[in-house]
DNA sequence: TTTTCGTTTTAACAAGTTATTATATTGACA
DNA sequence: TGTCAATATAATAACTTGTTAAAACGAAAA
């Protein structure tokens, strides 16, 4: 089984590291950033984290901007901010943002492990496992090889390409945003990254043209939706 | 709208009344138990709980073994602590049972509260949530789609058209002031957005007008009022 | 290091859809 | 009966999406 993946933003690097060798012992793939801004483009550079902790005071950005950031990207990471003092406005204004905990430094290393697991376990708990094997009309996809099949006809699509059926495979006849889309795979929602989609859109539409019953509406301004009339 | 349920096990009869009241001013319905034993009975007796807060010192039954005993009957309840030392062996024993959060006394009231909502948004998701779905007369209108529906056929309206009949089925019966139809979907109350939205009427009366029983009515200078005699 | 190749992004233009403004006309109210 | 509000339709402007091709990028091979 996969670890864990944490994304660590701690400015200080003595504590950083610490920390991060502590959660590495205990089976965590841990990324450490410097910094707010480090850690932001590390969250939009790799595929999703389970958990974020964040020092609040951090140089670039702090730790609630950051926070606010993640949010607009993947709304259900679990937050769990580090902060010096232990100020009452400060958790009130993380919680606002969505934070799942909070810890004031200097704390016990082992509470913060056993705070993460009832976080993680919680997660686990009610997350639904995702699919990976979709049928889509006579097509068949297996999101895991990435390979669209029709009858012996067998296509192996770019990541891209990938994430994109596979979330509107993911939510077939229903309607798929147009920002949640760029949100999830591009982790951007701006006028590039939104063209760059209609591409790819292109092109999955292509692959999905020799069975008629299939095909991707758009509701304009909103976004797609995979039709199987099958 | 239900609130959500709080079952709060406290000895302490001053302090627990006291929390009571305050959970209660804050529209959750609180049941209050003396002991671990009690609050056991009225666990099972009830048919559910959003949450449930246990004293972890109490006479009969002490916190952990109760979490312990609500843990065999419901795994998925969130369980929050108090206890009046911060022993780390405490903490980490609560986690052990599946604790969700630890708070030692004295502490905030309003950090409480802010630690209970995040658990229950993570838990539920938002408890309101906004009406999709709306039967107008023999209409069917899906908000999300934008996709109006009379017996077989089917129309998508754009998304002004979209958001002005769902404001208008929002308040259907009932006046929806012109002044903050503009205000909602135009942003702005002037001449030309008014005489925009007169355009998005003409539309939105010509889609519905297959079933006689429904009719936008102007109420002079005030607004409008999406009937229905069905 | 350079080359190569698949992937992704950017650019440009065409097509499609939606929103606003203009114009003419009717209806409500004092 | 004069004035402002409301309606309908037409014309135009603004925006979104579809499509193709070329450029940029990045990892693996020569």
């Amino acid at each position: 089984m996969k670890n864990n993946s944490v994304l660590l933003a701690e400015d200080d690097p003595n504590f950083g590291s610490v920390l991060r060798d502590y959660l590495e012992l205990n089976d965590f793939d841990v990324v450490l950033a410097a910094d707010g801004l480090e850690a932001l483009r590390i969250f939009k550079s790799q595929e999703s984290f389970d958990l974020c902790i964040l020092d609040v005071m951090m140089p670039n950005k702090d730790g609630f901007t950051l926070a606010a950031d993640i949010r607009k990207i993947d709304k259900e990471v679990p937050l769990i901010f580090l902060t010096a003092k232990s100020m009452k406005e400060d958790m009130v204004k993380g919680f606002q943002i969505g934070a799942d905990d909070y810890l004031t430094k200097p704390f016990d290393s082992e509470v913060l492990l056993y705070k993460i697991r009832a976080l993680l376990n919680r997660k686990l708990g009610d997350r639904e496992e995702e699919q990976i094997h979709f049928k889509i009309g006579r097509y068949e996809y297996d999101s895991e090889m990435r390979v669209l099949k029709l009858g012996s006809n067998e296509r192996t699509l770019s990541p891209k390409e990938g994430a994109l059926l596979k979330l509107l495979a993911t939510n077939k006849n229903n309607l798929l945003k147009r920002s949640d889309a760029l949100n999830k795979i591009w982790k951007d929602d701006n006028y590039f990254t939104g063209r760059s989609m209609d591409v790819y859109l292109a092109k999955v539409r292509k692959y999905l043209s020799d069975d008629p019953k299939v095909s991707i509406i758009n509701v304009h301004s909103e976004g797609f939706r995979l039709v199987d009339e099958t």
